[in-house]
RNA sequence: GGAUCAGUAGCUCAGUAGGAUAGAGCAACGGCCUUCUAAGCCGUAGGUCGGAGGUUCGAACCCCCCCUGGUUCACCA
């Protein structure tokens, strides 16, 4: 983002042949702040004039004169100049800002008027929520929250697997080991064991299967008693997710899943037909992609059935009549890259001109240290346990570091489920993760309790302060490196989020946390808040009141609480 | 085999529209609580940025080749 003082600098630049922007875009941040705050590095420019690098940026640096705020001073130094700013101006500036907006701070307008659809988490019915599932979860839920801190609109879809075979099994088996009271009390721990239940009995006696497969045709028929255990099935399924996403500050604007396209492919299909790019192939329909160095896209099965591509491209069409999107963005593992490739091109190859607007977010496999998760094995991690351990684990070291804090229950919840949303963000998505509790119940160093702690320490410096006359501070208490690199971190804020969407990588935010708690760490050891001058104490508590909003607003986007005490 | 992603400290990872001496955390070792929360701070140690070429004043980043690993490649989603 450009700021007034890069703004100043490219102002003060001259040389024929090099327009201002390209000035703006040279302007880099040094390596060591002890070098400056801006640089502008002179060698490409020795092409143009030709003299030696080290001239240039001599030259330039007398032609500047005395300079005035928000710059102070430039040297040439090695080919490049280096200029310092005016601390107190940009001081003022940001501390004022965020004072004034709180956690309005870092919002905007870029996103007025347009919607973003964003499909995440995407759960399967009666299956169980493992930490498999986190990624695209707490990925999808971040981006939601940051697009709308943004001015954007935003439709978030929880595209439920709802639709397949499995729903016949589980009516068969359903029927023969529950019953909807059971259910009703024991929610998905009874649909996953009447689930594996079956597959069990299915070894032995083939009949159940045909059983299966005549109440999924039934399903399809709409015959209403497998409607009516179909929907209960959902509804078991939902609720109990439900209680995560609480925990997980996850929301959804629509649950429309596979089987709400059921009745909305045979336009897509009829759409490729007329535009003649459906072709048949070993008795299936399809778009052939070869010319494009793919695959052929599957859409219709040799037995009339339709596939994972046919729904995708009708909830498309779907999403864009329905909601007009300007994106729609699909948070699913890597795995799936060729898959939306090739649908992508085929909404392309329809004439579609908003193809461009969809966008695959891929994130990494998420695997255990002895291979990789299997959910008819057993071999997996339930999201819940995952969840329940973190708690209990920030349940002893309250106990063990703050005997006295009230609430203790609840703090631990913030802390423990802050630290798994955290550790699922904070790498790039595309790094495949192995999932261990010794990694993920570390709450020290860079981890989501890290920037709850450092929340916390702002907290309660600002609890011992009354009310402050903001107009008595006086700035130059903050005006050392420490403070500085606080108050450059909290001018950064804003351009983490605009970046973190443009490469929808919620992780920007989540570095750029552990960042300004560092820096913000290292203020609060290097000077003292309380018990000094009035107006040292004020900037200071200044300071201190901007971190704590930042840092809030900061985990807010990411789904994690802030706790005020820990 | 084709496509694609990845390879940076013992471990987990930042860092790329090319910029100055490659940064964090964990683990290890050594300091700092009679001062605002030690879930913290400071320091030490740890690197031929997978390998070899090339482009450039300058490459972890761009291009070529190779090595290793993941994923994927027709009727599952």
């Amino acid at each position: 983002m450009v700021n007034e003082k890069i703004l100043a600098i490219a102002k003060l630049i001259k040389i024929d042949g090099v327009t201002e922007q390209e000035i703006i875009d040279s302007i880099a941040v040094p390596s060591d702040a002890s070098l400056g705050d801006y640089c502008l590095p002179c060698f490409k420019f020795s092409k143009i004039i030709r003299k030696s690098p080290q001239m240039i940026a001599n030259d330039l640096v007398n032609s500047f004169g005395n300079l005035t705020s928000p710059l102070v001073s430039a040297n040439a130094v090695n080919g490049y100049i280096n200029f310092y700013t005016d601390k107190l101006f940009t001081a003022k500036k940001v501390i004022g800002e965020i004072l004034q907006k709180n956690e309005n701070y870092g919002n905007s307008d870029i996103g007025k008027g347009a919607t973003i659809c964003i499909d995440y988490s995407s759960i399967n019915i009666a299956k169980p929520f493992h930490i498999g599932h986190l990624c695209t979860t707490v990925i999808g839920g971040s981006l939601y929250k940051i697009y709308k801190k943004l001015g954007y609109n935003l439709v978030g879809i929880n595209h439920l697997g709802d639709w397949g075979t499995q729903f016949g099994k589980l009516i068969v088996a359903f029927k023969k080991w529950s019953s909807e009271e059971e259910l009703k009390a024991r929610g998905m721990k009874a649909l996953t064991e009447i689930y594996v239940k079956y597959h069990e009995e299915s070894e032995k006696d083939a009949s159940l299967d045909d059983k299966a497969r005549e109440w999924f045709k039934k399903i399809e028929e709409n015959d209403e008693e497998a409607l009516r255990l179909f929907n209960i099935f959902k509804e078991v399924t939902i609720k109990e997710v439900g209680k995560t996403y609480d925990r997980l500050k996850i929301t959804f604007d629509s649950y429309n899943g596979e089987s709400f396209y059921n009745d909305k492919m045979q336009p897509v299909i009829d759409k490729l037909q007329q535009k003649q790019l459906l072709t048949e192939s070993e008795g299936a329909k399809i778009v052939d992609l070869s010319e494009y160095g793919m695959p052929p896209c599957l859409i219709v099965k040799a037995d009339g059935a339709t596939l994972y591509a046919t729904r995708d491209l009708a909830a498309a069409y779907y999403r864009k009549n329905t909601y007009n999107f300007e994106k729609c963005l699909y948070v699913v593992a890597y795995q799936q890259n060729l898959h939306f490739k090739q649908w992508f091109k085929v909404i392309e190859l329809l004439g579609e001109p908003w193809y461009k607007s969809l966008v695959h977010v891929p994130f990494g496999m998420v695997s255990l240290e002895d291979g990789a998760m299997s959910t008819r094995k057993g071999k997996v991690v339930l999201l819940e346990d995952a969840l329940n351990k973190a708690v209990e684990k920030s349940l002893v070291i309250i106990e063990q570091k703050s005997p006295d804090l009230e609430g203790k229950e609840e703090v631990a919840e913030m802390v423990g489920v802050g630290a798994i949303i955290f550790s699922a963000l904070y790498n790039n998505r595309i790094k495949d993760i192995v999932f261990s509790y010794d990694k993920v119940l570390n709450f020290d160093g860079e981890t989501g309790p890290y920037i709850q702690y450092t929340n916390a320490r702002c907290n309660s410096v600002l609890e011992k302060l009354g009310s402050l006359d903001y107009e008595k501070a006086d700035f130059d208490a903050i005006n050392n490196p420490e403070g500085n690199a606080v108050i450059a971190a909290l001018e950064a804020f804003p351009k983490i989020l605009t970046d973190a969407i443009e490469k929808y990588e919620p992780c920007y935010v989540a570095r750029y946390l552990v960042n300004l708690c560092q820096e913000f760490n290292r203020f609060y050891y290097a000077h003292r808040i309380l018990n000094e001058k009035e107006s040292v104490v004020i900037a200071r508590a200044m300071l201190v009141k901007c971190t704590h909003v930042v840092i809030e607003e900061g985990l807010r986007l990411l789904g994690i609480s802030a706790p005020k005490k820990m």
